[in-house]
DNA sequence: CTTACATCCTGATTGC
DNA sequence: TGCAATCAGGATGTAA
């Protein structure tokens, strides 16, 4: 589950290597020909003007005007050398070096577009504010936060109100800031929604000098494992006490992904919400 | 417009 | 032990 820290680590180890370089070809390997791998054959001959990174999008814009996309989904690794198995796209470059991409899963995403043409990618097109920017003020942060009733987990995660906050940093955000994950949006108070906004920088701030999370797959371009596993705080910790009270973790789905939080420190308001079934608040007609 | 949820995919884990 | 079922999850398409 690489995000903005992991791939904020990739995007540094490419940039030294591939700014400059002019790709040769890049085609397609074991991978369908759909959406998710559109118009590789754009990039040939084009020169790697810069290594930029949007959320959890690298994007890499190319001499002739288009860009080069990719998105590392959950088990996207970019390379130098020729993975195993599961590879996906080839980028021949200059003076036979070439850059791999291999992704087991398939999620990810690896294309060409026109430079700044994102309307094929809705995540991207509509993102919010990257969050180690001046952007990302409490003011503008806070007004997005009250535009929805959506679960404020839920919500942070479709990438609108910051950019690049996945599962594990959500969870560990909203624990820091003690915030219940099913709080509705909108019910996030100015005050909270800045701590949540200072969390949500800390982590990553501090994950990225770890040079991110690694457990099952991720690994960065050196196939190095990132440090930040063990300063994980609610992400995978559910059933273990939780180290500012010491209750129990507990792990409930919000949003369809698996979520860790403290039920005595995470609350909504003044009340604490019950565990365990799903949640169906808040369906009024319309 | 919004929110909810199924879907993709396969290695790892759990269950019998 | 061995095989089958389940789980995990980012982005997106579709339904309501």
């Amino acid at each position: 589950m690489p995000e903005l820290p992991e791939v904020e680590t990739v995007r540094r180890e490419l940039e030294p290597w591939l700014v400059g370089r002019t790709i040769v070809r890049a085609r397609r390997a074991d991978a369908p020909a759909g959406p998710k791998y559109h118009h590789l054959e754009r990039a040939d001959g084009q020169r790697i003007q810069a290594v930029n990174r949007r959320g959890k999008f690298l994007l890499l814009p190319l001499s002739r005007g288009d860009e080069l996309v990719i998105h590392l989904g959950m088990t996207g690794h970019l390379t130098p050398h020729r993975p195993e198995s599961h590879l996906r796209v080839v980028v021949d470059l200059e003076k036979k070096e070439r850059l791999y991409f291999q992704d087991a899963r398939r999620f990810g995403r690896f294309l060409v577009v026109r430079a700044g043409r994102y309307e094929s990618l809705p995540t991207l097109h509509h993102m919010g504010p990257e969050p180690l920017s001046s952007a990302f003020t409490g003011d503008h942060f806070h007004h997005v936060l009250r535009t929805s009733r959506a679960p404020i987990k839920a919500f942070i995660m479709t990438q609108r109100p910051v950019a690049g906050v996945g599962n594990i940093y959500a969870d560990e955000a909203l624990w820091r800031a003690r915030i219940h994950p099913l709080a509705p949006a909108h019910t996030v108070s100015r005050r909270k929604a800045d701590e949540l906004r200072t969390a949500i920088v800390d982590v990553l701030r501090a994950s990225i000098a770890a040079q991110g999370t690694t457990f099952s797959d991720y690994r960065n371009v050196n196939g190095e494992p990132g440090d930040f596993f063990s300063e994980l705080a609610a992400y995978g910790h559910d059933g273990d006490p939780c180290q500012r009270c010491g209750t129990k973790l507990a792990r409930i789905i919000v949003g369809q992904r698996g979520t860790c939080f403290c039920p005595r420190c995470q609350r909504v308001g003044k009340q604490r919400i019950t565990v365990g079934r799903a949640d169906k608040a808040g369906r009024r007609s319309a």
